[in-house]
DNA sequence: CGCTTTTGACCGGCGC
DNA sequence: GCGCCGGTCAAAAGCG
């Protein structure tokens, strides 16, 4: 468990390409995106046996590229790892992440560039469509100064 | 106690 | 048809 306390970029519940990449403390630089709306839901697989995935479940997918040490850079929600390979290409693990809550469907897969070690690729795939209650937490307070004022500003 | 993490195994698709 | 790869899930253990 691995949860490192900084909060980046928040995608809402439907707008997240636009303004959704920003945030890195070291300096990001490439930041791809694919779009593919398309998911069949398919909770009822288990391992061994029968398995019931469609193959259409491509979600817009954003390739996000950080200058990081640490590997994990907690956008502000919670991950579940769920597995972790090795690529042919790096000679590092690719580890898989998943969005811990029940509505929300969102992979993520970290990978360390071969070349820089330093540099970790983050693939988000699909949005999240719940709010980020992190960054709602840190919203919290200034939201309700901004209230406070706003009242104030009225009151007057 | 709950949650998260870790390793291994297995499946599905694709290539040749 | 078989082999390979990537991807995912499952169970158990550890830690807060």
């Amino acid at each position: 468990m691995m949860m490192a306390e900084a909060h980046a970029t928040a995608g809402g519940a439907d707008e997240l390409v636009n303004g959704g990449a920003s945030a890195v403390s070291e300096g990001s630089s490439t930041i791809v995106v694919d779009a593919s709306g398309e998911e069949t839901k398919a909770a009822n697989n288990k391992k061994g046996g029968a398995r019931g995935k469609k193959k259409k479940a491509s979600r817009p997918r954003f390739a996000f590229q950080t200058r990081s040490e640490n590997d994990i850079l907690d956008d502000g929600y919670r991950w579940r790892k769920y597995g972790q390979k090795a690529v042919k290409n790096s000679a590092y693990p690719r580890s898989y992440y998943r969005c811990t809550h029940h509505t929300c469907n969102v992979k993520k897969q970290v990978q360390r560039l071969a070349k820089d070690t330093s540099i970790v690729v983050t693939t988000y795939e699909g949005v999240h469509n719940h709010p980020c209650e992190k960054l709602m937490e840190a919203l919290n307070p200034i939201l309700r100064q901004l209230q406070f004022l706003t009242q104030l500003t009225s009151s007057s």
